[in-house]
DNA sequence: AAGAATTTAGCAACAGCGTTGCGTAATAGG
DNA sequence: CCTATTACGCAACGCTGTTGCTAAATTCTT
């Protein structure tokens, strides 16, 4: 029983964040359109709309002309209002993006890490990678933190990460802690795919249904986004899509079974066969439709956006023929409108999500 | 952007709940439980006991003896003091359960339904099965509602069957209306799986993580309960985990698609072999875990409860041997508490925590 | 051109939430 | 019998969104 506590406090930041939401999701709105999207009463609308106000995080941006009786005013987010960083944490590279309140990348690096590089190292780059991102920036007091997308397995709640896959001196790392001692903001610690999804769940608002991102980048993960929020299952391992079993008498995977989604999909990429291995991925995202129902399944990875039109085709085919055909039964397949900055970008929108989206009531683990 | 607005009637339900979650986790509670286990102040917890205890909901049941200071008031749920009733609609049988606040099952019946049968014919038997189930008890204004949990497809959110598998003269359906209408009650219409998990959750209480209910009845399914409440997907499609591919070459199913869980498990079946079955179904099992991370499955039907043992062995079996090691990474697999009722007493308690379970705050569908 | 109708928007009073401060009741130990 | 300790609620408070109402700005009608 670790559920969050509900006070007023909550209740005003839970509808300043539906307003935000809003927000983010029109390029400009006003103050009957936010009424109707949330149900909340005018004047209760315009407190927010004036708090929301005075920190600068929404401004007008003139009145509505036409129309009979008093003209209303029409108001925008103001996306450099607030900016985030987000890292981007693979096993040879460092990449650092600059996002800012709408979700928009300001700014992207990549920097080169050592083989087997030590948390140490990391946060040396990490430190030099923030410096520079924000050097040209005048951003006094616009920086919320720092998010930082990583391979697994890691601790979310805890900020640890437990094992990162193929890295050695990665073996319960508090790095959260360290983060923020070393950079002196704050530091949201999460799997790279997770981040991903976050990413896009951000950037469309709050009209995001249940959805997936699938990542082929040396392996194949999924990060999801259910119920409004980002799914990490019980102990933040959730996404580990690339070993589920797809061919009972595949070939033997590292992962100890046989016929993983991953091995097979590796296979025919090694064979050169492109067209397989995205069928084979496709097989995959049918099988998560069928078991989650998602309304939205976007692709990314570096491997799967080098032949992207394949990809994009195998799954759209397999989504639309595989699944039992009915009109109301619609999944939206589409390419990361980020590109290889999904994850960084998505690590970033995880900190400005904690901050200004719409917090959820956490219920307890067990 | 049809997110649930927050005022402070909100906040009194949610906080209610919460304590109302600790009373259904624990036997017996005093003030200081509550306290520690949702963080309220214990002038909060005051407050809401006082409210609980005028509705009935809870009662004292004596004071603490030992100790220094002023012994405290034990709390209790009452049991009793509401009710509802569970409906399984199946191809060809209705189950109806009465349930009470805690989870307890307190009637049980079975009837058959005539093959083919039409609403008007599930109607009149639920009609009378309702009459039956509740006939003996003395339920003056303590029976909360109905749950219907059926195969789908369905849409929960507008209680409609759209199509029910194998069911002619189920075709858009709008049973919650009619239901309501023929039984002078509150209905609640869901797929049959997620009536099940949301079982286990309930008498689980708020403890409860991410689970997966797995039934094995004629089919395969899936019922989830994710980050607090019942995932159903876009449009209530979640949980068709028997159509997922888990041998790509493998025989045909009525899905259309080869080697799906289901069609190699039934091949199994029919070929005598509970063993392999089993062992294939814990392979689709172990890709759940890998994909979403549970802490939590769940094993019910009645195909699988006729070999129990078997199938539990191949489970937790594959589960401890096939998932990577780990101590932090425990899923804890069992039968279902409630055997043949599961899917009934579930949809009774969707209706029971409807009105008195920990609310979300409903995010938008798109 | 002037009044009526319409729409927007905020001030003021209000009910209800959890919180804080403090007084009171009930027990065990010295 | 007094003191320390623990349990617990009354009263006042700050805050939330809501309700009732008034003022402002525009178009439509006469």
């Amino acid at each position: 029983m670790t559920r969050t506590t509900a006070d007023v406090t909550f209740l005003r930041g839970y509808n300043q964040a539906l307003v935000m939401a809003v927000g983010r999701t029109l390029p400009t709105f006003e103050r009957s359109t936010v009424v109707t999207a949330t149900g909340l009463t005018p004047q209760a609308v315009s407190k927010v709309i004036a708090r929301l106000t005075a920190d600068g995080l929404i401004r007008s941006a003139g009145v509505r002309r036409p129309g009979i009786g008093k003209p209303a005013v029409i108001y925008e987010l103001v996306p450099d209002s607030r900016y985030a960083v987000g890292a981007h944490v693979a096993r040879r590279t460092l990449r650092l993006v600059l996002v800012d309140l709408a979700g928009a990348v300001h700014h992207s690096a990549v920097s080169p890490l050592p083989r087997d590089f030590t948390p140490d190292h990391l946060l040396h780059a990490l430190r030099t990678g923030v410096d520079a991102i924000t050097a040209g920036h005048e951003l006094r007091g616009r920086l919320t933190g720092v998010g930082i997308g990583m391979i697994g397995p890691l601790d979310h709640e805890n900020g640890l990460v437990r094992d990162a896959h193929g890295l050695r001196h990665w073996h319960d790392v508090p790095l959260r802690e360290l983060a923020e001692a070393h950079l002196g903001l704050p530091v949201h610690l999460d799997k790279d795919v997770t981040a991903g999804v976050t990413a896009e769940a951000w950037r469309h608002g709050g009209t995001f249904g249940d959805a997936a991102l699938i990542m082929v980048e040396s392996g194949i993960g999924g990060g999801f986004w259910l119920g409004g929020a980002a799914h990490r299952g019980a102990h933040t391992n959730a996404g580990e899509f690339g070993h589920t079993v797809v061919d009972l008498d595949g070939p033997r995977c590292v992962c100890g079974r046989n016929g993983c989604l991953e091995i097979v999909h590796n296979r025919a990429v090694e064979a050169g066969d492109v067209a397989r291995a995205a069928r084979v991925l496709a097989v995959g995202v049918v099988n998560l439709l069928q078991t989650l129902d998602l309304a939205h399944v976007v692709l990314a990875g570096a491997d799967l956006l080098r032949h992207r039109r394949a990809y994009l085709a195998a799954v759209r085919e397999a989504v639309h023929t595989e699944v039992p055909r009915a009109d109301w039964l619609v999944t939206d397949v589409a390419l990361s409108s980020l590109g290889a900055d999904v994850i960084a970008a998505g690590a970033a929108m995880q900190v400005l999500d904690r901050q200004y989206g719409v917090p959820g009531l956490a219920p307890g683990r067990s």
